[in-house]
DNA sequence: GTGCTATGAATGAATG
DNA sequence: CATTCATTCATAGCAC
């Protein structure tokens, strides 16, 4: 990707990430502690199943200081607005319904940042948020009297299915896969499991597979 | 953590650790490595009990914490990219950091199609996406220094690592535990991936293998 | 602690 | 390409 390099002085007491490489090593964590959830909660289920074995094994999985110590690691926290910046930016959304160009966001960011950490991103993505949910709301409010209008709201964006030869949503929407966002990274995961799971014949179909099969049936 | 994603108001991309915290991730990446293992190990001997014992069990999993991720079965309108397509993607994209051809285009779709319902649109729009993502982030990482502030030195890493991080709520909470930033080789990601991963050879490397980033300069 | 709601963020697609 | 829109995900905060 883009700059990825850095030189730790070689071995000094400090390393150097950019910011990608944290949101992959973010993911990385991610997958990894779902992983275990999810073995966990099959596991349980499975070993619940057999009231006669795997007694005498313990519980290797509960490690409340290890899922603390990646609870930290693994999560991301948002930007809060604070009181101030938030009352500055409704001021400002106030005077332009639209979201402000770049140069305007950096001077609104340079503002806000006197009353708090905050980043252009975190002004940009307000904007855009209020403003979609500001209309949205809008929309909401005017189902009833004006349903059969075409052009004013809700219906206009609906019917933007124009490209519909682009975007099955057959069977590569798989739900599961929903997001490249990994707090439920089913990827990975029916990989593992094909490596614990052989029972052979396909009498049953496990969870992990069920959703190519019951998608819309 | 998040903070990384963005230009964080005028601070580099870069997120720097000492050996301790490093030397701490580790650790817990370890201990959740060895629970995965053992989570594994223990699936493998209840599921085969399972099978002596009769499996006609029909669907025993029923985590409701996958469900969750399975949700919204028949609604989704949008294509989404899968796993296994996401990480054919990243790794083109990776390699010709521009907006493949037309024809480039078809050839991606015609790959990325085994995996899934897939449009040359959609290929089409991940790049462009992708591109200009990449290049925001980039260009608000590095504002006003055109220069690369990973070529001066370590110290001076050092010492902007206390601006280092964007969008913290602020000042408060855990100040340090939140960003743990890694960098280091020292743990193989890749290969404490693969003892719990191990898919067929050829098949499709897990995205959380991915090494597009050079962590071991 | 369970669930709900508001909202920050991520991202496919559309528009200019 | 650059911006913007629409939709969805995930979580902080709060009610119960």
């Amino acid at each position: 990707m883009e700059e990825g390099r850095f030189q730790n002085g070689g071995g000094l007491g400090v390393k150097v990430m950019t910011d990608e490489q944290m949101e992959m090593l973010r993911k990385q964590i991610s997958v990894y502690a779902t992983i275990c959830e999810q073995l966990v909660e099959m596991h349980k289920v499975v070993s619940a199943q057999q009231d006669f074995a795997g007694m005498g094994l313990g519980n290797p999985y509960c490690d409340p200081l290890l899922s603390s110590a990646v609870h930290k690691i693994g999560s991301r926290q948002r930007w809060t607005p604070k009181p101030a910046q938030l009352q500055i930016l409704e001021q400002i959304f106030e005077q332009c319904n639209a979201t402000p160009g770049r140069q305007k966001i950096k001077d609104i960011t340079r503002e806000l940042a006197q009353h708090g950490q905050i980043s252009e991103t975190n002004v940009y993505n307000w904007f855009q948020n209020r403003r979609a949910r500001s209309k949205r709301k809008q929309s909401a409010v005017v189902p009833n009297n004006g349903e059969s209008e075409m052009e004013t709201d809700i219906e206009s964006l609906k019917e933007k299915k124009t490209r519909a030869e682009d975007s099955q949503p057959d069977e590569n929407t798989t739900p599961m896969a929903d997001h490249m966002y990994f707090n439920s990274p089913d990827i990975g995961f029916d990989q593992l499991m094909g490596k614990i799971e052989s029972p052979g014949p396909g009498s049953c179909i496990p969870y992990w597979q069920m959703e190519q099969y019951d998608l819309f049936g």
